[in-house]
DNA sequence: ACTTGAGTGAACAGCAGGGTTCATCCAAAA
DNA sequence: TTTTGGATGAACCCTGCTGTTCACTCAAGT
């Protein structure tokens, strides 16, 4: 029994191998089912057998995709408690794994709106709570609007894109500007770093 | 020979009406012909008539939305020869039309991929005029890529979205939040406005 | 009164994609 | 050796959109 299972989860792999190549490539909005079974090798109807609906492809792909990234752990930026400080270790952790991931999230991104319902959510809870983390140690978190408005969109990936692929600064400016734009959105006004 | 225009011109102008609120709504990407048919009150063969192909209804389109919108005048921008004051006086007009015309743009820019390729290019070169205009009084323009990348990011549309639409911010606490961090970008330091 | 042409309705062919059924093949597991 | 079930090929039906043709109506312009 082992051999054989091992051949229906190569398949099954190879389907999900597929798929996230483009998802990665054309995006999730232009993906579709013939196209996913093409690259994988095998017909369209083995891939309605292996995946009930879009929702469960997708699902496996994310997980798969995810499974060969390094994802930010906003867990360990919580280690640091200076307002500044946590916001360097913590932008630093999400730009990174922006950078790596840029080609997928550019499309996963993108094509939001066409996405299931659940991974929306899934995708705008995750951005809500790096907001929080960063946000927490500043005393004026709860009552300054424009700093938590600051810190979403320093924590949004259009932001890194913007910065760093479409005006070509290095992941370390990026987190410079940004750190520099909160704090000042904060009240405080440190020089910017070198 | 005028009235008989005129009703023509009429029915090409629902047309056109039909289009654009469609273009705002579901964004071109989801436009077909049978819904502007549909929503004009004609046929799909009356559009495929009065417009050759996609490109002569998108342009025709663009056109007539611009029409009712006051664009940004970047000529004016430039009277003004202090960089952080041309910094605010050109933001608050560009975020000013941002906020005006906000659903179509946002559908615009987010079917950005699948626009007429002369009309991308329209659009970027825009982009980078706008940019251009910002940076000139500032000496350090021509070295300075964090400058450089900073105000591409303030003149953005996304920019503004992410800080007013998504955050709730008001267009004069966004130009401040943008014009502190351009300021900071250039290596000068100016007090946060009130 | 006659001509012109914008607009109509219906029909056609084509394409891409979704989703399903059926008989069949074939190799691993028993 | 027989059974099992993953995978296949081919055939369907359906939806939605594109683009085109033809005969026709009706009203404005002459």
């Amino acid at each position: 029994m082992s051999r054989r299972t091992e051949q229906i989860g190569g398949t099954r792999q190879r389907i999900v191998d597929a798929a996230v190549a483009l998802h990665g490539s054309v995006g999730p909005a232009r993906t579709t089912i013939a196209g996913i079974a093409g690259k994988a090798g095998v017909t369209r109807l083995t891939v309605y057998r292996h995946f009930a609906d879009d929702e469960a492809l997708f699902s496996a792909c994310s997980a798969h995709w995810l499974s060969q990234q390094r994802p930010p752990v906003p867990a360990e930026w919580s280690r640091e408690n200076d307002p500044l400080e946590r916001l360097r270790v913590g932008l630093s952790d999400l730009y990174r794994f922006y950078r790596d991931g840029e080609a997928m999230l550019t499309r996963i991104y993108a094509d939001l709106a066409e996405l299931p319902e659940a991974h929306r959510k899934v995708l705008a809870s995750r951005n809500d709570h790096f907001r929080n983390v960063l946000l927490e140690p500043f005393p004026e978190a709860a009552t300054n609007n424009r700093l938590r408005a600051t810190v979403s969109h320093g924590v949004s990936f259009w932001t890194w894109r913007s910065l760093c692929h479409d005006n070509g600064l290095s992941n370390d400016d990026a987190v410079d500007i940004m750190s520099t734009l909160i704090a000042a959105a904060a009240g405080t006004h440190p020089s910017i770093a070198p």
